[in-house]
DNA sequence: TGATAATTTCGACTGCAGTCGAGACTTAAA
DNA sequence: TTTAAGTCTCGACTGCAGTCGAAATTATCA
């Protein structure tokens, strides 16, 4: 690798760890792009060499972060288990992983939800991610039985979606408490399966 | 009414008049507060002694805005009308609303959704008006017997209100072309019913 | 190795949200 | 009508996101 290339690796990092490091402790909103450079080592619009506004910077750390929760839902996970208790286990992985930065949490969910026009482009990628890991845990769910077949697996992603935004944003605005995040989603998700999954009086399994 | 409070009066009422053409015409993040407060023929200074905040003039014509659309629902609400058509009336009379100035309402349902820590309270007042827009309605389905009973009021209109958060979510997003709005809201909401309604073979009705 | 081209770095600069205190206007009381 | 207290108005000022072009660093090739 050249000089150049290699200082510039250095360079992304540093400023990537100052970054972490600073939203975490100050705040998102309380850290200055300045503040930023000077704890890189860099001047400012050296930061913008490789970021083209602030909030890039923040996603530059989400898709880190959501790529390591993914790995590790790949992982843990039990295509096996019933439907309910996959779909929870995977939003309340995430959202664990959110409630260790609130602050952050809040903006990352604010721009995938309802982004500026500028970077309204970078999210599909991230909603595609989320898309492809659901998918195959929902296909087995409906070969099973668990869920209805006329239904497009990605509507009931979208749903499922849906209300996990909607328990987020109520804890985000202080309606729902953490320590009862986890009986709100439940709750609420059992509320949408009785209406994904099949109306039959023959509840084998 | 003294002197002062007429002025008052007229000046807030510039400055509003101001921001909603301007907002309207060249887009909230392309207004400045100096533009609009020449063009409500006051000074920078006076519109904060009106508003804290660029968003709470924003959030200013919003709770107007809704007000209107609350009284509309409520007049031309057919409380007998199934409640999927209820439904779908009240949240696409406000999609209707948010329509005309996109880029207004992306930053209403943004605030409203993930706000702020400064002005989160603004907004459960907001969410108390829709609350208990909906109440009734659910109310008289459940004595209908189109809704189950085993399930809270609360829980249920919250389980819409995140479907629509992810419809509009997807609107602005660009994931739903407005033409399908309607028909994708119909379809989820469709979606929810299913569960929300009692499973019953004895489908009178 | 030296000279030129390509890339990267930097901080002074622009534009805007929000603050502040000096001065203008309004009210109340004599 | 005068004056003192209370209230409102203003634009210069602060702080920060993002831009830009001149200077420094690295690559390329004779």
């Amino acid at each position: 690798m050249s000089i150049r290339e290699e200082k510039k690796q250095k360079t992304k990092q540093a400023i990537m760890d100052a970054a972490i490091t600073l939203f975490s402790t100050n705040g998102f909103e309380n850290t200055s792009i300045e503040e930023l450079a000077k704890a890189a080592g860099v001047g400012k619009g050296t930061v913008y060499g490789y970021f083209q506004t602030k909030t890039e910077i923040l996603h530059a750390f989400c898709e880190y972060e959501l790529d390591q929760i993914h790995k590790e839902l790949v992982k843990q996970a039990n295509p096996n288990a019933p439907i309910l208790e996959q779909v929870l286990t995977i939003y309340m992985t995430e959202f664990n992983h959110v409630t260790r930065n609130k602050e952050f949490g809040r903006i990352f969910m604010r721009q995938t939800v309802f982004p500026d026009e500028n970077d309204a482009q970078d999210h599909l990628e991230i909603d595609d991610k989320y898309f492809q890991l659901l998918f195959p845990i929902l296909k087995k769910a409906q070969d099973r039985g668990e869920l209805r077949k006329n239904i497009e697996l990605l509507h009931i992603t979208r749903h499922f979606y849906g209300l996990y935004i909607l328990i987020m944003s109520s804890w985000y605005t202080g309606r729902i408490p953490t320590e009862e995040v986890s009986s709100a989603l439940e709750l609420i998700f059992r509320q949408a399966l009785e209406g994904l999954q099949p109306h039959s009086d023959s509840k084998s399994k």
